[in-house]
RNA sequence: GGCCCGUUCGUCUAUCGGUUAGGACGCCAGGUUUUCAUCCUGGAAAGAGGGGUUCGAUUCCCCUACGGGCUACCA
């Protein structure tokens, strides 16, 4: 049984880096049948953010990505925030002392940050014997300050030892335990840091493989470490490719997202808009993050997470770096919302069709049918939409005197007896005819309709649009463009 | 600085020793259309550099360059 985990850190609003790791994750699961377990990783508290658990949820329900386990939904292996997980630290943390694979270690903040002041500091096997830790100091004195405390614990790394790791994606990496840390296990506050609360909740509950982000990679020997010190095997790992600001250098971040005018957040956060806000549609997002750091859904473009984890598959995964490109998730989007079900699509967004559905209640699905293949995001439908709903406020006077240049006014009038008299099918062609009999230019005459229409010259088909609004509301938009330009 | 991971069109990617190096987005040109958009057709566009190994390297190995990550009592 394949068991997954998407284990977050409540520090804020997760980003689509995180969205891409739940979704591969997810993937996997339904892929391989398994379990998806997700954890809240809380143990720093100075950094914890309120609502940022509640936002993970949030993000996950919007893309439709079901918990197995969670704190929410609760499960066998619990609790599943680690600031819950405290006595079951403790306990593996003082197997670990007594097997003398991790010591206490009573150097203070500043006396390690006065360490550090000198280049290539590590707290290693080679320095720690000048601090003060239960390895230097005698076991009455360790015992003293152990009761006061004021201690973190560490991980004993021996020195000079060739370490291998092995990542599906990445293959065997070999380190010499020289370049590692006696990494802090457990800290002052009686909380693990990440190395050690990860080691030992992977095992616990029972993860199986483990997908996460690139940068815990260098972690990885550390890892391997303690699952080796309680003799656990350790779960397969796959460390995914960073994903990119469009501009290629460094991280995904909020700054460089904010300058851009796109969002690297899936849905408003406080002040901040995300990609729900700026349009996206949520399966359209979720595709193309999939595409960033591997080519499983590349090609036909697949939008739904079944048909999707399908082809999932880790062979398929990039090792290389990805950059964020909001203009190809626009393209797609428009793509997604081309072929979507516009009932669909009407009832999921119903803001959006709010004030076309009380316009033209009878007609909104057919509008909504052409329309959604003219836009590109849900924000477009404002602008396209205006025409069935209101008569144009004002009207490209540069197009207007340019059409007189070379059509008359008079017979501009022409063209309201045409509508009056004809019927929806018959319109185009009594307006050819009137334009033929009369010697005017038919593309004149149609722009001229376009612009009382809509105010200017593009949007969807004029007679179209006519058969939508009806008749009376057309005679009304030719009439007020007439009176207008009569009057200058 | 040290350690680790990477590097194919501008971008996302295909290729698992022999290909005219393919697709998608973007870009350019043309066509369809009453306009804009869509849509269709075509085009320009890539193996970081240098060494090996091999009959043959984008593909395997080494070096260099460049990019990224980590280097917290943060995750």
């Amino acid at each position: 049984m394949v068991r997954v985990r998407f284990a977050p850190s409540p520090t804020g609003p997760i980003h689509i880096g995180g969205v891409r790791t739940a979704l591969y994750n997810y993937l996997y699961k339904l892929n391989k049948e398994g379990e998806f377990v997700l954890r809240i990783e809380d143990t720093d508290f100075s950094r914890k953010v309120r609502g940022a658990e509640e936002y993970i949820y949030d993000v996950l329900d919007y893309y439709k990505i079901k918990v197995d386990e969670g704190p929410r939904e609760g499960g066998g292996f619990g609790p599943y925030r680690q600031s819950e997980r405290r006595k079951i630290y403790n306990k593996y943390i003082n197997l670990l002392i007594e097997k003398g694979l991790a010591y206490y270690c009573f150097t203070s903040k500043e006396d390690l940050l006065k360490a550090r002041e000198k280049k290539d500091f590590s707290y290693n096997s080679k320095t720690r014997m000048k601090f003060k830790n239960s390895i230097t100091l005698d076991y009455e004195e360790s015992l003293s300050l152990i009761e006061k405390k004021k201690y973190v614990v560490r991980l004993k790394v021996e020195g000079n030892i060739q370490l291998k790791v092995t990542d599906l994606l990445r293959g065997t990496i070999t380190v010499n335990s020289n370049n590692l840390e006696d990494k802090i296990l457990m800290k002052n506050d009686g909380l693990p840091t990440y190395h050690f609360a990860n080691v030992v909740d992977d095992h616990l509950m029972k993860i199986t493989t483990i997908i996460r982000g690139e940068e815990w990679l260098p972690s990885l020997p550390i890892h391997k470490l303690i699952y080796d010190g309680f003799g656990w095997d350790m779960p397969s790992t796959v460390h995914l490719p960073l994903i990119l600001n469009p501009s290629g250098s460094g991280k995904l971040s909020k700054r460089d997202a904010l300058q851009n005018n796109y969002s690297i957040f899936p849905i408003k956060w406080e002040e901040l808009d995300g990609l729900k806000e700026m349009g996206l549609l949520p399966d359209v997002q979720l595709a193309y993050i999939s595409q960033l750091g591997s080519s499983f859904n590349s090609g036909d473009v697949e939008l739904d997470l079944n048909k999707m984890s399908k082809k999932f598959n880790l062979s398929t995964l990039q090792k290389g770096g990805a950059r964020f490109d909001f203009n190809k998730a626009k393209s797609l989007n428009q793509k997604g919302l081309s072929e979507i079900n516009s009932e669909f699509l009407m009832s999921d967004h119903p803001r959006v069709f709010k004030k076309l559905k009380l316009a033209l209640p009878d007609r909104a699905l057919e509008i909504v049918d052409l329309i959604k293949t003219r836009v590109t995001l849900l924000n477009d439908f404002e602008l396209e939409l205006k025409t069935f709903i209101s008569d144009p406020l004002d009207f490209d006077e540069s197009v207007a005197s340019r059409i007189l240049n070379s059509v008359d006014l008079v017979d501009l009038n022409l063209l309201k007896i045409c509508i009056r008299d004809s019927t929806n099918d018959s319109i185009k062609n009594d307006i050819y005819k009137i334009s033929v009999e009369k010697k005017l230019n038919f593309g004149k005459l149609m722009q001229f309709l376009r612009l009382s229409l809509v105010g200017n010259l593009s949007g969807p088909d004029v007679f179209f649009i006519i058969k939508m609004i009806g008749k009376n509301v057309t005679l009304r938009r030719l009439n007020s463009l007439l009176e207008k330009l009569k009057k200058q």
